[in-house]
DNA sequence: TTAAATATTTGAAAAGTTCCAAATGCTAAT
DNA sequence: ATTAGCATTTGGAACTTTTCAAATATTTAA
């Protein structure tokens, strides 16, 4: 199938960018872009070929999604390769990665609020009251991404079922 | 005051990595750092100094994070100098520019969405379920985006007035 | 237990990014 | 208009990240 593979060439191409636009490895986003439009899963020698790289960089990188939940691997009886294919909602597993560095911020907020309460200058004060508006913005967010999660989990299920 | 020259220093890579952490030079973190703890607007001779890096790439990353929205020029009467101030609701304005990154990603999944409708095998019709959860899943994350910003806005009224 | 198949690690090369110093370009006051 | 005081751009150096090829380690089947 001709189309097939020219689509498979633009979705990683156009997952790279967005990988990287997050700051992630455009090599993850190549992997996952493949892995998600394929209905069978892939081993690290399909992966190479399609992606046209060497070994090294898939297999580390392989290891990286698997850690943060993006990939699984998937025994096939009778062949000794590893298998992979994308988690299921990997999408939810993705942003719940997002969602973890956002709350990294309400700590900071937190830890130079408590410096500046410490002090006592003009300074201190405006330093005060700027990481308050920065632990409620997090605290905020953080809230709103709770609902989302909610609320995909529900449709996720009616969309898969 | 000797304590505030250290919470600089700190929060300054508190945010470089923050801001690296979400794909963006680190730089950009640390001139914001510093502008948000900073009553006074900074000249770039002043960020310069506080940041002890050459004039060249404190004068281009400002110019990026003006464009950005995320911080201002301020004029002071009777100086040449440009001075900078971060912007009014800063961490709003920096999180409108993650929104923009989301919604690339809805239109990543219709464009191969509609490429699938127009083939006809089972990984095409593997591919088009695939690409439905991912527009599902990010206009869902859209919609929750415009809620949460809504609500902040209320709330940063209510905090800054 | 061994050999074959596969995955992972490593060291070096290539590519990309960030930074500085110096040159250039603007702007505003005289 | 000219000049002084800035900001911006540029070219190359230093650093970081990514990639490859080769060596090593692991797993499985016989």
């Amino acid at each position: 199938m001709e189309k097939n593979i020219d689509l498979t060439q633009q979705i990683v191409a156009d997952f790279a960018e967005g990988y990287s636009n997050f700051g992630l490895n455009p090599l993850m986003g190549r992997i996952v872009g493949l892995l998600i439009i394929s209905k069978d899963p892939q081993s690290l020698d399909d992966i190479v070929e399609k992606l046209e790289m060497s070994k090294g960089p898939i297999s580390q990188i392989c290891r990286r999604l698997k850690e943060r939940g993006l990939i699984e691997k998937v025994w096939i009886p009778g062949d000794r390769k590893d298998y992979y294919q994308a988690a299921d909602d990997i999408f939810g597993k993705a942003y719940a990665n997002q969602i973890n560095k956002m709350q990294d911020n309400i700590e900071i907020a937190e830890k130079y609020l408590s410096m500046a309460q410490s002090m006592d200058s003009e300074d201190a004060a405006f330093i005060k009251q700027q990481m308050k508006l920065m632990k409620s913005f997090y605290e905020l967010m953080d809230e709103y991404n709770k609902k989302f999660v909610e609320a995909w989990e529900e449709k996720h299920k009616e969309l898969t079922e």
